[in-house]
DNA sequence: CTCCTGTTTTGAAACGTTTTAAACGACTCG
DNA sequence: CGAGTCGTTTAAAACGTTTCAAAACAGGAG
């Protein structure tokens, strides 16, 4: 209880009338300690209000036993959920993790891994801006372990843990033509973003090994992946000429759906009589909608689970090979695109 | 760029050809140093690929330059803006944000603080399980700074900021009112939760400050604060007699009302002229509903943000006193309560 | 040439922990 | 009764930084 000046393991040790060595072993060793010291020991740390110094510890130890998330934006249920994986994994392990936001600015990413590195970290598991950044390089050639999650790179300089997007999109496309549709909108973009491309990518190939024509494969690009950019595409779909008028669409991501979704429902349109909707993601609020989206779900805990465990296999094993994960998504079907 | 082992001042300093004390003064004061040697010295720190130690600056510091948000759940929009507004503040500070995840969990939120403690952060910001738990006692009375966020206590033991969750409720039934409805349902529970308690009781203060009948304000209690339970709680209103069944409803937080609305819409039943519904959080799924929600919104950004000020106080002016911050919430109304 | 002044650099101590090798008793065995 | 053993405790060193008092140095002024 005392509210002093932090107590140290020397005060402990006066308290106790034990040298330093047996407070240290106490905390670190209780079994090498006799019992009637122990517990001398460690009534004067309760009565004294004794923490251990962490930084102390780390710096004699050279290590800490942290892990780190730097999140792309944490308000992405996506991301929240990945990181949820990445702790169930830690705890495990008895880690613990510190999570990082860099709310879409790369000078706040790179500001986190710079004290993280400072920080002695286990590992840092990142969701980067630019999968291409020089520092991630540098972080990782320092010796710190790195993985990135969901995102790739074109080398195979680091660990990283995906899903495979082109399949994702091939899946919402093969579920649409099964439905029997035969105009088919794609909304997502901007096609800067690589997964957008993939998840396009996917489609087409789709549509194309079922031998559609492929302007029957309406592209309808956005700028962002948020709602009212699907409202705004809802609006150009509709002002189509109903012959050229897609009865199905597939959005890259659930909020671009729930867009979509929103503007049909408040046009007078039925969904998915009118319109059929597949979304990406799967997030909590595709299944709450008003109508109950369509969507492909991607393994989000398990994501964040694999990269905890080859962050910590590239911390501790010294021959490990950096390795590519890559998991597969799942179509889940639900009332947007029930039955016709 | 030597990945070898971590490179101490020592050895910067050994192939800059300086002592250690000046590769420091470097880091910590250049203007100490002459230029020339200065460079050498930068030089030298390049080559090596030199990362500062944080836990020895922080041993011998004392303190370290970093602040917490122990967060009740991250997967919760309303507390991931919250942690936004914490971010903000801390970065003109200078300092750096870590984000602890509890889910829910009062074992992993106490493990969280007893970490932090170790680590000797500047302060801690919590959105506890239980604002009472002692443990939070603890850690204030050893000499943390410690203020919590979107929570109350009884005492005034801790700086706190908050919502005025009784005016939000009063202000919810008061559009109500306005809009001529003469029977009224509050959805929510458990009321074990204080901020489901204090919007009730704001909603029966406005209630019979109007003059109507008790029974007019129809209690709905559900198990928790999510969609599904919404959901149920329209069934539960859609099954009451039509001269009893309210033609608007008032909801403990937006999921609530999104599940509400789903069923309403699910069932044929427009929003708003056969029930129009208020939310509460205004998150940003509320505005992109099928139908827009009528929500109350709390200054999210700025709940985090004072808490970090608060904290910040707390610790570099000795003879702070400890506040109850009270913000006020307002009704943003949209297409669900629309004009009838 | 010496003395002084101001700038730059140095060496040593300190922060709080963990670890290792050595010291210490007490006991047993030959 | 001395040597060896075992369980417990201790003293000292080390981790990498910052800081502070003191030393070295350079450049004038006398």
């Amino acid at each position: 209880m005392a509210s002093s000046r932090s107590v140290s393991v020397k005060d402990v040790a006066a308290a106790a009338g034990v040298s330093l060595g047996t407070v240290s072993n106490v905390l670190n060793r209780p079994d090498r300690v006799s019992a009637s010291t122990r517990q001398r020991v460690q009534a004067a740390m309760a009565e004294l209000g004794f923490v251990r110094n962490e930084s102390a510890r780390q710096l004699r130890a050279g290590t800490s036993r942290t892990l780190a998330y730097v999140m792309l934006d944490a308000g992405n249920p996506f991301l929240t959920d990945v990181a949820l994986g990445v702790e169930s994994a830690a705890e495990e392990q008895g880690l613990t993790v510190m999570l990082c936001n860099s709310a879409n600015r790369e000078s706040r990413e790179q500001a986190h891994v710079e004290l993280l590195e400072q920080q002695r970290v286990q590992g840092v598991l990142v969701t980067p801006v630019d999968p291409h950044a020089a520092f991630l390089d540098h972080l990782a050639a320092r010796g710190t372990p790195v993985v990135i999650v969901d995102r790739t790179r074109d080398d195979e300089a680091f660990c990283s843990v995906a899903v495979d997007d082109v399949l994702g999109g091939r899946l919402a496309v093969e579920h649409l033509l099964d439905l029997g549709h035969e105009r088919v909108a794609f909304v997502g973009g901007p096609v800067s973003i690589g997964q957008v491309r993939d998840r396009l990518r996917g489609a087409r190939e789709a549509w194309a090994d079922a031998g559609r024509p492929t302007d029957d494969l309406v592209v309808v690009e956005t700028d962002q992946l948020v709602v009212g950019e699907g409202r705004e595409a809802g609006a150009r779909l509709a002002g189509l000429p109903a012959r050229r008028r897609p009865t199905a669409a597939f959005c890259a991501n659930d909020l671009l759906a729930l867009g979509l979704l929103q503007h049909a429902i408040g046009t007078g349109r039925s969904v998915p009589d009118d319109l059929a909707i597949v979304g990406y993601d799967d997030i909590e609020f595709a299944a709450a909608a008003a109508v109950p989206l369509t969507s492909v779900r991607q393994p989000r805990q398990l994501l964040g689970r694999t990269a905890a465990e080859l962050v910590l296999s590239e911390a501790s094993d010294p021959d490990h090979r950096h390795q590519q994960v890559l998991f597969t998504p799942e179509l889940v079907a639900r009332a947007s695109t029930a039955g016709r």
